[in-house]
DNA sequence: GCCAAACTTGCACACAATGCAAACTTGCCC
DNA sequence: GGGCAAGTTTGCATTGTGTGCAAGTTTGGC
């Protein structure tokens, strides 16, 4: 079998068992019989049942995150960002990503293990960025934008995840959020017009 | 024993130990041997190595995340999350943190504790900035920008925990940067302003 | 058909985590 | 100061995780 096709028989079967008994409600030897592979070889493919339940996102984050070399280098950052991780996705892909995320509510492990992944997404945006920005830039500043950009995407897919609940996938629903949450931070998120003391006005 | 008393016992103990061995380093049976409690009793308090050694991280970003119901109604976000994760802090206490942080860089595990520890302080966020914008903010605005704040601070924190790899714990360090990163945070990081098209200027 | 490389498997082992019931400790009331 | 009740610790048993290792099995090229 093909090493590929192993890795994808493994994770498709993680997914499916976490549909139908929870992330967490199911044991290693039972996923690997599902996969059809020993107990023994799903551990050469992932450390962790959560590791194969989140694959998707992790394929995702990475494959969008690594599009960033791509782009042209005087392309303003945020442009960039929005074309790597807001770029074409079908439906399907889109669906699954929002399930898997919805998931995070009923295990702290796979809730532990995707935010690791966006950690690990933010840390190839500094990368990313430390090159753009050069010198310019002060450690700081990368990091707390990339943070901040990583933030919105978080946000943008969680709330697109909420709308997809009542089984919607839509798959502008992550790109517009992505794009207004990206246009908040741009703005400093109107930081100085709201909430300000109502006597002000 | 006072419940507390042995949870700080078992806290310090683990401390203690992944200093001189490193997270990860040692077993429960060990920790609960230096702690001076059984086994059974360690995981009575923590659920797992991890969860001891962050414990310090746990009880700053709890304690600093609900102090911010105690902050004016009216006060600007910014400044109320200034005030409270900004607020005072001992030179001992900043060390810790910054230690424990650094130690994530040996330790998946730890990191991904540490990770979700910063990820429920940005839910308490979110529950406090939803009641202070109230119903004009929408869900990813709020998301978006506590996601944002957070940022930020994790950002001040490692770059507070780098200048003090050299066993300088200097506790305004984080304060500073703090600062700094959410001014840049106000002004969209002046996303307009860098890295434009040099043909721009 | 044979060989080497790639891949899979079983086994052994150390460790993690949790339920349960039996101990032990503490403070307090009479 | 005996004894009760609540709080706390412990041992034991059990199930599951994750990894090294060495022996299998498959695959493709020659």
């Amino acid at each position: 079998m093909n090493k590929q096709a192993t890795r994808n028989a493994i994770s498709a079967a993680a997914l499916k068992l976490a549909r139908e008994q929870g992330p967490g409600g199911f044991t290693v030897d039972t996923l690997a019989d599902a996969a059809g592979v020993s107990r023994r070889t799903f551990f050469n493919y992932f450390p962790s049942i959560e590791a194969a339940v989140a694959r998707p996102i992790e394929e995702f984050l990475d494959g969008a995150f690594s599009r960033l070399d791509e782009r042209p280098a005087d392309e303003p950052i945020v442009d960039a960002v929005m074309a790597t991780l807001g770029g074409d996705m079908g439906r399907e892909q889109m669906a699954v990503l929002c399930e898997v995320y919805a998931m995070t509510e009923d295990s702290p492990q796979l809730e532990r293990m995707q935010l690791q992944l966006w950690n690990s997404a933010q840390q190839k945006l500094e990368d990313g960025l430390t090159v753009r920005l050069g010198a310019a830039a002060g450690e700081l500043l990368v990091r707390a934008l990339a943070g901040s950009l990583v933030a919105c995407a978080k946000a943008a897919m969680r709330t697109a995840a909420d709308s997809a609940a009542g089984r919607n996938p839509d798959p502008l629903s992550f790109h517009n959020h992505l794009l207004e949450s990206i246009g908040l931070l741009r703005s400093g998120f109107n930081i100085n017009g709201i909430n300000h003391d109502p006597k002000d006005s």
